[in-house]
DNA sequence: GTCTATAAGAGGATAGAC
DNA sequence: GTCTATCCTCTTATAGAC
């Protein structure tokens, strides 16, 4: 990919440290106000540093805030380290369901999700930058995880099923608890068990 | 409720026709923008009326929004008007399945849960307003459902169980179509029919 | 109640010195 | 590369006439 004019200048060597300030400090003030209510001058005066200096990174405010998402969906997203030790397929699907909630609530991730449906309709292609470098991350991983048990493992469910039974089985664990979340609603975190255990419950039953 | 100090000033026979325009003009203001990059001038230009005319109405922008999400909600998600007629359980369970995706899935609500959870961090009342007044709502109706069928109808179904199913089934509705439609993703209509029936096959099998 | 006109200020972006 | 100072536009909100 070639650098495109505007884009950040950032040297071959070592990233420059204001560039450093600059995008942390921006992270912060988006993610926690939105990137509406976020102003240029906040996120100056949050990276100890003037105004000219951003746009000397950054072309503009949108840019800054696309750059910011396609950098911090992978990292939040991605974390899934889940232990892979465990051949029992009932305790792996509750290892992955457990870690996928906590992944989905976490702070960074409601803020970011926030953050970019605001502006999914004002800037379509930060919305599709977001869900592949975000949902769907997990979802492959998952879809991977269900075309195995397809194969082996769970001899109900058929192989053409498999992406689709995945797909149910991560809305299960995100689904309302997801949305009370982006909606300031105290969480429940007793439910959270109560749920992964359904789900992992409802695909075992069906499909073992 | 009394009535406080800047709210709307209607008339107690007939609301009057210029907060009917302020009305309907900000909701489709704030819900194609967002409340961010709407403009009070965007609004009374919409409406054929003068900025300081909706002064006369709504406190401010912020009392204007928090009008028009209390507003709204519940005509966008209390519109469920499914066919009680059918006893097969399984059918009746495809028609709210139906039902449900076809509601969550409408530019009206989509606008509105991108419009809310943008503003949800900064006034954590209209985030709340928002999950009482439309989300809620479906669930309600849902959980009545599920609870009369533990009684009569899925004989595996505890009553103690029934709300989180009901709550698993409506997440496995929306879940993934849903953040790929706040997203600004292209629907798959295919899919939408596919994912009711094989919700509605895991609870069958599970509980039946 | 409604309008025109305007105050008051914030925000994005740039010029020019260093 | 970075800073200070500034431009200009847009926005919320109000004052005062009708």
């Amino acid at each position: 990919m070639t650098r495109k004019k505007g884009a950040p200048r950032i040297s071959s060597r070592l990233k420059s440290s204001k560039a450093e300030q600059i995008f942390s400090a921006a992270e912060a003030v988006f993610l926690d106000v939105g990137y509406g209510a976020a102003s240029m001058e906040s996120v100056a005066a949050r990276a100890n540093v003037s105004k000219s200096t951003i746009y000397g990174h950054f072309e503009n405010k949108q840019m800054l805030f696309d750059a910011i998402i396609r950098r911090r969906a992978e990292p939040i997203f991605g974390g899934q380290d889940v232990p892979l030790a465990t051949a029992d397929i009932r305790q792996r699907l509750l290892d992955l369901a457990t870690s996928y909630v906590m992944t989905m609530l976490s702070p960074g991730a409601v803020s970011m999700y926030r953050a970019v449906l605001a502006e999914a309709s004002q800037q379509p292609d930060i919305g599709q930058a977001f869900y592949l470098a975000g949902p769907t991350r997990a979802q492959r991983q998952l879809n991977d995880y269900f075309g195995a048990l397809a194969e082996r493992g769970l001899p109900k469910l058929g192989a053409a099923d498999a992406p689709l039974v995945a797909d149910l089985f991560m809305s299960m664990l995100a689904g309302d608890s997801h949305v009370r979340a982006l909606c300031n609603q105290p969480p429940d975190e007793v439910l959270f068990s109560k749920i992964c255990a359904m789900a992992v419950d409802l695909v075992m039953t069906r499909y073992s």
